[in-house]
Formats: structure tokens, sequence, C-alpha cells
DNA sequence: AAGGAAAATTTGCGCGCGTAAAATTTTAAT
DNA sequence: ATTAAAATTTTACGCGCGCAAATTTTCCTT
């Protein structure tokens, strides 16, 4: 930069400016900056850049596990927000693995981010090391809310999600039984049960919870392997299945057409199956999957804004608030 | 750093050997430090570190589109083994387009990696921008080629892909047309469709190239599109059909169940389809999909292998090697 | 045209660390 | 015990840049 600045005829720091804020500079000065970075393609450091830096531009997205393409793909909305508002976010999964969001945690402290979108694993997250964080780093919380940890949360009403499918499916036909892991890593499965039962005992019907076993975040497999035994078994009170979420969906699916089991909505078939999420992929399920979906760009839009308000008032919100959004039943041919 | 030294009694760079390699310290030096370390847990700032640093040990990824879950997956064993090596991975997403790939190398240059490894776009990478940048920077290129760039090339190898699936399909009935898109994003589509007609000329098939319309990464909805309208204009004239990848493949199942055509290899079905890829979710299509099956450890162990091997001798390997894996045979239900 | 305020630029310093060379300590050998 | 050699630690400097304060330039007013 100094070399740069030699030959462009300016001083090192009012570079510096231009490049902070390219209006920030006199209208010559900047044509000039302009002129020389035409002749020798010169470009500042970022990481250079960010160490002295009171506020960062950075920011950092965390997600439990990027291979699942429901956080790919919010993780790809939002990335492209962050774009748009001049800040250079950078992406972590976890992997589903308490050390590896701790580790990203760690990383995350020394790039000194203006905020962290922080999707935690949930269940295996180490509470402490997050409670830390957040102390020190601006964050907001999505997709799955720890009590009292970030700067806000944004997510989805799970509650909304599950009155609106169980609502639909026992209008519709048979009340649904409700179809999930054992021990799900993720909160919002607790979330989605207890609704379910609230919501069944509302509408004065017998709730039927079938867990299946499984850990990780293999849902598909697992959804698949427990289908296939609650089939074997004739574990289900009712011709209608309610998954917790699409993967898990998604499996029992797989499982029902090896069982030679027909799903859908129409009287002659054997099964109906709905779920939760609207996954990228359940529109292409075979038959399609009746889903109640986030509010996907609701929820990354808020999250991102929320977010940036947090930056702007330096680091710190009035209270905790949580925002969750309401789900939209998407018909499909499942049930 | 320059307090922590002081509390521990000891100078500051002897402290940052210490970071550096635990070993490289007296013992006793050692043990003093992991003693302060115990009571002040200072931690040092890794983006500092790397300023100075001759080489450090960030691995910049990059890959075209992670909210494909064949790149997610992709992505996260690489991941793992650099982490296990003692790299920082940083994992970065072209999302599809030419100005994000060229971004990210921007920003990939001022991390100072010790090595890429790079996934391009392929057909819409700025080729000279990757060029330059492999000037620059040690970079193993895989998944897809650009020729003469990088310092390796590591991928699958495309022939082996479609002889087989050719190969086993018209041994087992009729010859498969070939479905994909009319202008794929990826160079290996082209070497796909490329063999499809060798290997159908070597076994005297007349081969049958089914072109669909569609831009961008949306391979599912695209196959699903496509599939309708070739469904609907019969222009199939065969009833094998088998897709450039899983992901069109998806697509074009959905198509068929929608058209109420039966997908599988028995007798009584109407259309056998297979693909290519063994993409992670081929399994839990209905029916499962017979797929050729990249060797993803085969391809993750070897470009990292071969990463190290260019960072441990200084960033040049003799000559440009391309290693190509050769496809395992999936067979499932479809076909 | 002179004066003064505002804007732009420059000076000087420091961020948190790596690294070569110099100084010191330890080890090994006589 | 002495000393050279080896291992370790310290000194001194620099990386690429941001930022506050000091200085200069610009622009507007009377």
């Amino acid at each position: 930069m100094e070399e740069f600045a030699a030959v462009s005829g300016i001083s090192r720091p009012t570079v510096s400016k231009y490049f902070n804020d390219p209006n920030s500079v006199r209208a010559s000065t900047r044509e000039r900056i302009e002129a020389a970075l035409e002749k020798y393609d010169y470009r500042p450091n970022i990481f250079a850049m960010n160490q002295n830096r009171k506020l960062t531009k950075n920011v950092g997205i965390v997600v439990p596990y990027l291979a699942d393409p429901f956080f790919a793909e919010i993780v790809r909305v939002i990335e492209q927000e962050c774009i748009a508002a001049g800040f250079s976010p950078t992406v972590f999964s976890s992997h589903g693995q308490q050390e590896q969001e701790k580790s990203i945690l760690d990383t995350l402290r020394s790039l000194k981010p203006a905020g962290v979108l922080l999707a935690p694993l949930g269940r295996s997250s180490d509470k402490s090391a997050i409670e830390d964080f957040c102390k020190n780093v601006p964050t907001v919380l999505f997709d799955s809310n720890l009590e009292g940890m970030g700067e806000a949360f944004v997510g989805s009403d799970n509650h909304s999600f599950v009155e609106q499918t169980v609502q639909y499916l026992s209008r519709t036909g048979a009340a649904p039984c409700f179809f999930e892991m054992r021990n799900p890593a993720n909160p919002n499965a607790n979330k989605r049960r207890n609704a379910y039962l609230e919501v069944m005992q509302s509408i004065g019907l017998e709730p039927n919870v079938v867990s299946i076993d499984g850990e990780g975040w293999g849902f598909e497999e697992i959804g698949r392997q427990g289908g296939l035994k609650v089939l074997k078994d004739g574990a289900l009170a009712t011709n209608t299945v309610l998954c917790s979420n699409d993967r898990l969906a998604i499996g029992f699916l797989s499982a029902c057409y090896e069982m030679g089991l027909t799903v859908g909505r129409h009287e002659k078939c054997d099964l109906r199956v709905a779920s939760h999420d609207d996954h990228p992929f359940s529109r292409f399920t075979c038959p399609s999957l009746t889903t109640a979906a986030h509010d996907y760009s609701a929820v990354s839009d808020c999250s991102v804004e929320t977010l940036f308000r947090l930056i702007e008032s330096g680091g710190k919100l009035g209270d905790r608030t949580e925002t969750l959004f309401p789900a939209r039943l998407i018909m499909r041919e499942s049930a």
C-alpha cells in the first residue's frame, strides 16, 4: 500500500481512506487513485485491514450441519444479503460436533467479526462456551434457540408448523401419528412434539407419538430404518403419518416404497405422509411432500436485519427479542 | 501475547515459538507456559499469526455450489482431513456465479493460504482470473478440470462412469438414451455426453441424446420440467433413460411420477432410469436410483494428499498430473 | 481580498504477531 | 574444570494496515 500510494502520488493513509469509503476523499484524489489502480492492480489485504479496525466488516455465519440442504440454502441467501450490505461473510459448519462448534467460536474471535449469526447445534452444544462467546461478540441466534443467549433470536414458530399440518390432516382424513427421533439433536424437534401433543388434545384427539432410535445427522437413513421397523411391526395406529421434519420424511417415504406401500392423499393410497420444513428436495420426492414451509426469506431477512441493527447499535440491543415466523402449509401429493 | 509472556516470565518470541510448535521450546519452558495458559486462558490471534508467516497453515476450499449436497458432502470430508493434518481450512462457495468466484480468489490471496483446493465453476469461470490465481497460489484443481491450470487435477473418470452404466443398461435391457442439459455449467457433463456417444458406437448401438433447456444450478427442477416435456412429447426413443447426473435424475423421476409412469428394473415397469454421481440422496429416491458412484473418499483423500505434497515441495510439483478415479456401479431399484 | 470554518490530507503511532540475527544458556567433549 | 558446539532465548525489526491528532488545502462568507 505504501508503494502503491507512492506511485499514485498520494499519502498512504489517504489511500486507506479511499478503500474504506471511496466517497470520503476528494473527487480529484479519487480519480488519481482509480487511475493508478488500473495500472498496478493493487488490492488491500483484508485481514491486515481488519486487524486494527474498530469495527470490521466481517460477519460470521455458523450452522450445525452444512451438508444439510436446508442449512446450505439458508446460508446461501444470508451470505448474499451480507455481501450486498458491504460485509464479508465467512461460513462455518459445526458438522454436528461440539468440538468443532467450539473451535469455530475460537476462530471467530480472532476474526474480530462485527457480528455473528449463529445456528447452534442445540442439545449437544457446549452451553457455557456459547454463553461466553455471546458476551464477547455481538451474536444473533437463529434457527434453534438457546435460552437467553445472544442478543436476539430469529426462527420459525414450531407450534404454527404443527398446528397447520395437524389441523389439515385431521380435517381431511385420519388424525396423524407423529414420527420422530427419540433423541433429536435439535431443540426444535422437542417443541414440535410438544406442539403435536397440545394440538391433538385441543381438538380432542388421541395423540400417538412414534419415536425411533438413531444418532447423528443422517436423518434420511434414520427415517428409513425407523420407517421399515415401524411398518413391519405394524406400530402405526393410523394411516396418516406426520414426520417431525422433511429429511426424516424422505427416509420414511423410501421405506414405504420398499414395503410396497403407496403414499398419497387419494383414497386408494395406503398412507398419507406429511412433514415440516419445506426442505429444498421435498417437492421432488415421489410423491411430492406435503409440508409446512419455513418462511425462508423472512427468517433470513430478519436475521440479517437484526444483526445489522445490533452492529449499528454497538453490539447491544435493549432487551433480547425472540422473533418467530409462522409456517405456510404447502399441499402437495403425499397428504 | 506481550502481557501473557510477561506474566509467564518468558519473552514473547519464545511464547510465539511455543504456539508454532510446543516441542521447539525446552521442557521446563513449556511447562511454565502451559501453567500460565491455565490461569489466563490466552489464545493467539490466528490472522495476526498468518500475517507474517512464511508459510501459513491456512488452506482454502472452493466449490461452485455448496447448496448442492454432492459438494457439501465432499467439502465436509476434505475439511476434516485438513483439520486432522493441522491446517485451518476455510470454505467458500461460488454460488454458481463468476463474480463470486473471482472475489473469492481475491479474498483467498490475502488469506495467504499454504494451498488451495479449487473446484471451479467450469464453463462460466473467468479462465484468465483463475490462471493468474494459480500462478500466485499453490492450487490443486478438483472435480472439474481446466486445461493446464493449477499444479494438479484430481477428479473422476467420466468415461468410466458412462461406460459402466451404458454397458449395464444395454446388457440388461434396452439401450439407454442420454438425458442432459443442453448447456451444462460443468465440463464433466460434456465429457459424459461424449463418452456416451463413444461407448454406444463401440458396442454398435444407435446413440440418442435428449438435450433439455435450462440455466443455472437448479438441476432438479430443470430435470423435472425437461422430463415432463420429453415424456409428453414422446421424445424418448427407448424405455431406458440415462441421466447425465443424479440431480437431473431426481427431477426426472419426479416427472415420471407425475405422469403416472412407473420406474424400475422389473418387467412391468414403464421406464428404467439410471444416472451418475451417487448423490447423497440417490438412495432415498423412489425407486432408489441406480447410478455410477464417485469414489468419494479416493477423490477427497487424493486431493488433500496432493495438496499436502504440493505445500511441502514449496508450491511447485514436477509436471502437472491429472488423477482420475473410476466409478463404481451402484445397482439399485430404478434400473 | 481577507478571514475563518470545514474538509481533506499527512504525520506518527500501534495492532498482534513472525523471524533473522545476536546474546545467552545448556550440553558435550576434552 | 575448561571450552567449543549446540540449543535455546532474547533483541530488534517489520508485516500491512487503521486511527487520532496535527497540518494543510479548499471553499465560503463578509
